[in-house]
DNA sequence: GCCATGCTTCGGATAAATATGAAGCATGCT
DNA sequence: AGCATGCTTCATATTTATCCGAAGCATGGC
């Protein structure tokens, strides 16, 4: 006789709900598309299951008792927390959420950075409520930290190409060999192959080993894996090296830097949008990348 | 591809908690005591349903998509809702509710009083939350308020003994025939019937109207349906009446009052809790009626 | 490459929910 | 009394849900 209320069936208080709202169950059949018989079977069926009358019928007219009238609160009340419920579902359909980690190279162009924000700005107009974190370093740190699941995409200079990463072009950088206003060669218009190969070049152990580089230092006594160090060896004026012209723009303005050979020494870096192949991608990295594509395009 | 949330099965989304519990579909099987291809269908209902992915499975192991965190809590949170539901439709189940109506005669005996107390006492340690409502009124009122649906109990003399109504004896209360000091007959020992008969008698239209009164008064010029107007028209020293024993009992004491023959013309009259017949009795009124009826008991 | 594991998919059996309509019953109304 | 109405009950049909097991597939680990 105690109520086995475990499964709670909805449809059945629905129907409870829909047949007071109709004032009867002959007036409920034509709303609920059922028949009078079936009604009553199953008010029959949610009453034996409470353990008590929800309601007094017949002809002498249809009338909650007090216990139907706390048991037509209580299942509004319920209602209106499943009705949250299907909501909070619902809209969460379309809703990006997660966590996104991005590298980005070092010393970037201030227009990378730009782009970049850009993206992220585009993404953010999106519905979704994704955390974010930006993360700056080494190119390999950040291949590294790719294939670890630490970051979901990074953006640099990738010269392995590891197979288990995914590599998307996004924009190129041009390097130029450089020498500083105390370095002997700033002053001759076009050094020869053999005065560069008597200079000592920095070295660069990961971003720059690349057969792409027209000048490989013969002999080499600085290095530095960050473009800033290079920079200080180069104005140090007792090296020569490449830098991304971006960096050495403003030192070449102000003359205390000097392309050597500008057309024939330097080289193109192609950057890219790396992420994990094996893992499939969430929606909102998914529409992250996207953002970056549309903002990078046009750039071009 | 948008869903159809309408039906909201929870037997889905309680499968969805127990898989998440025991962190994948084989382990959730002995759990949920059905096979693992089933939780894979049921699982795969719910995310047609909901329109998105809730879980990643596989080899790689198991963990919820940042969708499936969230709906894991608003589910949590649905159950608890639902949980309320069913204490408070629970809680219901032994309830007394709704509204009581009770009516009193007038006049009513000290005592009485104290058992009608007694029984309301009882009720209230009852688990219910019932409005009481008390009335005293005529017998004649209390009648017609209970045909008319105004009044669930009623207790009084009731003369008529309406076949409509359910009478259940409840106590009898001792009438005798009254007269004043200031009465002709109060210095007579053993009053004759013509001496009787050539008083002035109290008339009461309704509440003594009865064969078993054995002073019929032949003449009559006063008339009151109240107690009270009957003892004052006796206390008046003009006219002779029947009244209760325990409203005539402080003026007797006082030498103000004296009761003519009180074996012979005395009487006595039942008093009945008196319900509508057709009406059926609600839990409530069963259960004061059951608690009157002990309070009554008692007293016999 | 191979196995083991874990999930998916499929067909088909079984159980359960759901509905129907006829018959019955109680009751208000004329 | 007789009728109409509204609910109940029953036997029964039909749809639907649920589940299993076999086969398939993908993937991590050896």
């Amino acid at each position: 006789m105690l109520s086995q209320l475990r499964d709670l069936d909805l449809q059945l208080l629905r129907l409870f709900v829909c047949v007071v709202e109709c004032g009867g169950f002959s007036a409920a059949q034509g709303e609920l598309g059922i028949g009078q018989s079936t009604i009553s079977t199953q008010m029959a069926k949610l009453e034996t299951r409470l353990g008590y009358r929800l309601c007094e019928r017949g002809k002498a007219g249809f009338r909650l008792t007090p216990k139907g009238e706390q048991v037509l609160a209580a299942t509004r009340r319920l209602f209106a927390a499943i009705e949250q419920f299907k909501g909070e579902a619902q809209g969460m359909a379309d809703k990006l959420l997660g966590e996104l980690r991005i590298g980005l190279s070092e010393a970037l162009d201030a227009q990378v950075l730009e782009r970049v924000a850009a993206a992220i700005g585009r993404f953010r107009q999106r519905n979704q409520a994704v955390q974010i974190e930006l993360l700056s370093a080494m190119p390999a740190e950040l291949e590294r930290r790719l294939l670890q699941d630490q970051l979901h995409l990074a953006i640099g200079y990738f010269a392995g190409q590891q197979h288990t990463l995914d590599y998307h072009p996004l924009f190129s950088e041009q390097q130029r060999l450089y020498c500083a206003k105390a370095h002997p060669l700033f002053d001759v218009a076009q050094p020869s192959q053999a005065q560069l190969d008597a200079c000592d070049g920095v070295l660069h152990p990961y971003r720059f080993i690349s057969a792409a580089e027209p000048f490989q230092p013969t002999s080499s006594s600085a290095r530095s894996e960050q473009v800033e160090g290079c920079l200080s060896f180069i104005l140090s004026g007792a090296h020569i090296g490449y830098l991304p012209r971006h960096i050495a723009a403003p030192w070449q303005a102000r003359g205390l830097l000097k392309a050597l050979g500008p057309e024939e020494l330097g080289f193109t870096v192609q950057f890219h949008l790396a992420q994990h192949r094996g893992r499939a991608p969430s929606e909102a990295q998914l529409a992250l990348l996207a953002d970056l594509h549309t903002a990078f395009a046009s750039a071009s």
